[in-house]
DNA sequence: TCTAGTAGTTGATCAGATACAGTACCTGTC
DNA sequence: GACAGGTACTGTATCTGATCAACTACTAGA
């Protein structure tokens, strides 16, 4: 983000893609992994594939998230087959993973709808 | 914001208010100023005011946005008239302000979308 | 007088996102 | 066989927006 780099003239333009997502990448990550298990690069390609690379969550951002969300116990971790070679760590929702992300999804929509309405407030848009 | 401190149980759950808006604050200060000039308690007013009570964004983040919509040219601000007693700092949103913000908030159905989608990714929900 | 609301401001701190760097393995190519 | 480039994972340092917790100052009302 360079937000504050190029104010007037820039500012905020491509801002886009950095922060807007704060705060969502744990429910993104786990909404990935509500329908089978995947392993961390796999999500971050999926992520980054699914936004026609418009958007991208940076892999050390994705990292930090599973890292929380294994702390939290929202999703289990562990190693895949290595006998191919390269060692791959997966992810695994947990129930309790899967009631926060309908948690967040729910607060998701109240988030839109409120930015929507304040970024409406007063009309003449 | 109380995301990690109560993971499994309550996680994520109101969490909502806080960094859900992160990144769009600058932008909904500026929406408030499109129609005309406020003083800072006012907008923290009408923002508390404009979702009905659920969501507020606290004064301290608040002046810290105005600090940084001043240092950027993106508003100006001027004393109001003292003579009733309390003193009012009003903020002008400036032409880059306005480029600004309709930049952001096209930026913002971009956002909008992206969540959407990457929470709807692969079906199942 | 005391309380509460309005109005503005600051300093310390937290936490998520990122930059940057690094390790390790595999495949294809010259 | 060396090398580039992609896959895969990790750690550290830094940036920045948001918040907490104060604080000053004025006004109105119980």
């Amino acid at each position: 983000m360079q937000r504050a780099s190029e104010p007037a003239s820039a500012g905020g333009a491509d801002a886009f893609a950095a922060d807007l997502l704060r705060g969502h990448t744990d429910t993104i990550v786990l909404g990935v992994l509500r329908a089978r298990d995947r392993y961390g690069f796999e999500i971050y390609k999926a992520i980054r594939d699914a936004t026609g690379g418009d958007y991208e969550i940076k892999e050390a951002t994705l990292y930090a998230a599973y890292r929380r969300l294994v702390k939290d116990g929202l999703v289990e971790a562990y190693w895949g087959d290595e006998s191919q070679g390269g060692r791959r760590k997966y992810y695994r929702i947990t129930d309790a993973g899967r009631a926060v992300y309908r948690r967040n999804v729910d607060a998701w929509v109240v988030t839109r709808s409120t930015i929507d309405s304040l970024l409406d407030l007063k009309g003449s848009r």
